[in-house]
DNA sequence: TGAATATATCCGTTATATGGATATAATATA
DNA sequence: TATATTATATCCATATAACGGATATATTCA
């Protein structure tokens, strides 16, 4: 039926869709968050099994999915690290930042992180880790969304209007009990976080973890991305604790957006 | 270029190629290794101009390169980073080290990395760095050829003599003038860190930096991963200092070995 | 300002990927 | 242990989807 009719109805002539290079990546994004067997795959994006199979085969074989042979299940594999480590190379804010963060760390014996909105989550750039206080999911490799943990809330807040509505309209999971998913309520802690220019929430992403983060800015003023800092929850009891490390946050990410070119009154540097 | 060759010759039957993604598989590769223009890539890759210019729009709007609009030029992109994170948070030994070197690092102030081979590369899973002493290429995103550092060169030392040889005679590049590049040299170098335990080299990598390594095996005594100390070359220098970081590098080499099911004797735990 | 180089897009042709069907392997169940 | 069930692997004729030469546009350089 459809000969020539791969162009959609987008303005610009809409590229052709190369489907097979779409399925592998599809396919690659699916495994990274949720690794299964090839069936739960195949149902999953619903694709002819031998299709898929093939598509798996050649992602293996580049090193990109390694299946246990056991289980069956197929996961991230060692050349997908080898490649996205390779982002963070050329990550001019992030090699802007790290001396700033490491001091940060210094400072309070604190689990200090740089993370970026990338799509509907909160992506770790940076992660230093302090030896004694270990908490499980502040590493690479855990992806939460917006609206939970400080970090996520304070990338949701500096994003523009409408990408916060669209995301607001999406479905909004719980990470915890204690996880915000109600989007009015998200509203107004957005209004607040705005206001106070930091974020501050505990037990809504791990029940005994809390966090503080702000946000950095560019020459431009728009948000590049925030700087976290985690810790157990119940350090955050001690008020005097917790005044002090918002305000190591706060003196991090300003530090970070001044060496970016971001000027704290709004004047913009000619 | 070809680098695969399209199974042709081998005894099972012939799996169809799936050409596009094992093209777009590539293109990735080649910008993790060397980012360029879309121009520079064709012509690298050897593939038309029209072929390449879907692929990288393909893997443009997938967020897997990101194109620097000024330059032209095209380099990995946030989703490579989003996927690749998560082959760590699968990675057993990497669990399983983590404290031990965190540990290490705690010792003696130091830069400690695990690392693991990947193909002809000495491919980064953890770097704990030091604020303090910042060595330029010491974190994740560096891809070092095997025979350069001594990590590299462990990884190298107790790989399968076969792929010893296949190393050797690939080309052997040169990082820095002390770097050593005569097969018949590295060849000894690994009898003689096989000898050892370890590895040690300075200024093959970077001019001014050094560093030790010691393999980590599994509960089969095969090599899985190594652990690599860096530091300022001059700290080489102070001969005890020296001997205190071999220790520290022995020390949890083994720690993790054990933790991993391996046992020093070579007699396996039934 | 014009030449040269890089990037973007078009479109007929055919090589290439597709998916139904069949074959084999691995589990679950009786 | 035998048998049903579900998962994985492979084959092959067909039509789809990718290819690449050619052309159009944008950008860079001299």
């Amino acid at each position: 039926m459809s000969k020539y009719a791969s162009n959609k109805g987008t303005k610009n002539s809409s590229a052709p869709p190369l489907k097979g290079v779409n399925r592998a990546l599809e396919v690659l994004e699916l495994v990274a968050s949720k690794p299964g067997r090839a069936t739960d795959i195949a149902n999953e994006l619903g694709i002819s099994w031998a299709t898929l199979h093939r598509t798996l085969s050649q992602l293996e074989q580049g090193g990109f999915l390694e299946r246990d042979s056991d289980s069956g299940r197929y996961n991230i594999g060692t050349k997908a690290w080898q490649i996205g480590t390779k982002y963070l190379a050329n990550h001019r804010v992030l090699e802007l930042a790290q001396p700033y963060l490491d001091s940060a760390a210094g400072k309070g014996s604190l689990t200090v992180q740089l993370v970026q909105r990338s799509g509907r989550i909160a992506l770790t750039l940076y992660s230093r880790n302090i030896s004694g206080e270990i908490i499980t999911k502040a590493t690479y490799g855990y992806h939460f969304p917006l609206h939970c943990g400080s970090k996520g809330q304070v990338l949701l807040a500096y994003s523009p209007r409408e990408f916060i509505e669209s995301y607001l309209d999406g479905p909004l999971e719980s990470l915890t009990s204690e996880s915000v998913v109600n989007p009015e309520k998200i509203r107004k802690i957005i209004e607040d976080i705005k206001s106070n220019g930091y974020a501050f929430t505990e037990g809504d992403v791990q029940p005994f973890s809390g966090s503080i983060s702000a946000p950095v800015f560019d020459h431009q003023g728009s948000l590049v991305a925030a700087v976290c800092i985690i810790t157990r929850r119940s350090a955050f009891k001690d008020q005097a604790r917790k005044e002090e490390i918002t305000e190591i946050v706060l003196q991090t990410t300003q530090s970070i957006s001044i060496a970016l070119g971001w000027r704290p009154s709004g004047i913009l540097k000619k």
